[in-house]
DNA sequence: AGCTATTCATAATA
DNA sequence: TTATTATGAATAGCT
């Protein structure tokens, strides 16, 4: 149906290759719509070209043709449709949240009605077991705390022992060094100066405050 | 293209429509893999007819052509493709589970590494309560039991009564019975008989046995 | 995109 | 459903 005949096989040509599938992809179209017409039929047609394009006919809607498409294969074969597939898994989840909805509330120790003596001692066991597992951690927990904060006081009480040293050697070396001026003040000019005190800018008797963090100052 | 030119409508004879729905279709589904040939072009047509029976084509497969049609759909619009709505959902009820399991571990006393000392005194706080419930819940059983018990054993207690009031009645009339024997066998033939006695088939002076559903004997 | 010679699809018929 | 055939429709090649 052309100036001559073709045979079907890929056209090489890409330009006439497109200029056919125009054509063609049309005339598809056309008859499509034409057999859902006539034949009072449900069409639907997907188009994609060569270079990806999407072109497409539905006599109603391509989601219902689709749908029914699925709905008609489920029934023969479980394969093409991954939908079916995919709503097994909601289903099984579904079922999985409600037992565990059901199971935790249980435990919460609410709808404990459909149960028997024995399953509630079995339920009371878990949560005794739980309990403990729970209390051991918290006990944990504080006890490594308690054990942090001992190593930190007993470390701070080091430090606090070894600045104590230091200070009473500050102290002696001024003391020393108090002798030493007033000696020197004696032998000198008798003047009615005051005798010379290093001031250390702070009250050396005042309790020392806890510093964990010592500065590297010598 | 044809005897004669035919406007496209409904054909109303449902022979010829059917007649014409069987060539059409042929020459729809030829058209549409001479399309997918030559133009190299993926192809998918799906035909219902009006009897619902089912025709398709697929270049490749229909599978593939509707995964493809649904992508290029998804990407434009979320509308037509109801995959991606349900796949929310699959994720959603994944991690639902995923939570409900963390969780339901948690009270099971397991994987108490991530929580911190408050959490995991509201955790012990729970399973104290619940632990309560269940406790309550199963005595509450057991005490319903040895109510129910007690009912009955009461019941049986009275029955017993009433039985041995008969029996003590019965053992009156015998012993009325043996006087009145023994008065005419003096009376009458001096024989050697024994003296006669009536036999009740048991020992009248054994325990009765604790019988709850008495059968209805005079 | 438009034209037309030609092939093809198919309506009518059996 | 299949076969035939006259006829209209579709389209290959060209512009």
């Amino acid at each position: 149906m052309g100036r001559g005949k073709i045979v079907i096989r890929r056209i090489d040509n890409s330009t006439s290759r497109q200029v056919t599938f125009s054509k063609r992809r049309n005339g598809l179209v056309k008859k499509a719509r034409e057999l859902s017409i006539l034949c009072d039929a449900e069409v639907g047609l997907i188009v994609f070209s060569s270079t990806g394009k999407l072109y497409d006919y539905a006599s109603t809607s391509m989601k219902s043709v689709i749908e029914r498409y699925n709905k008609v294969k489920e029934d023969h074969q479980q394969l093409i449709n991954p939908a079916s597939e995919v709503k097994r898994e909601v289903a099984s989840l579904r079922q999985q949240v409600q037992y565990m909805q059901e199971c935790h509330r249980q435990m919460m120790g609410q709808e404990l009605s459909g149960l028997g003596i024995e399953e509630l001692g079995n339920l009371e066991k878990r949560l005794e077991m739980s309990l403990k597992g729970v209390r051991m951690k918290k006990d944990q927990i504080l006890i490594d705390e308690v054990k942090e904060l001992h190593q930190k006081g007993s470390l701070a009480h080091q430090e606090n022992v070894e600045l104590n040293r230091k200070i009473n050697l500050i102290r002696k070396e001024n003391e020393e060094l108090q002798k030493v001026i007033e000696a020197k003040c004696r032998k000198g000019v008798a003047a009615s100066n005051p005798p010379f005190t290093i001031n250390y800018g702070c009250n050396m008797l005042a309790p020392i405050s806890l510093q964990l963090s010592l500065p590297e100052s010598t």
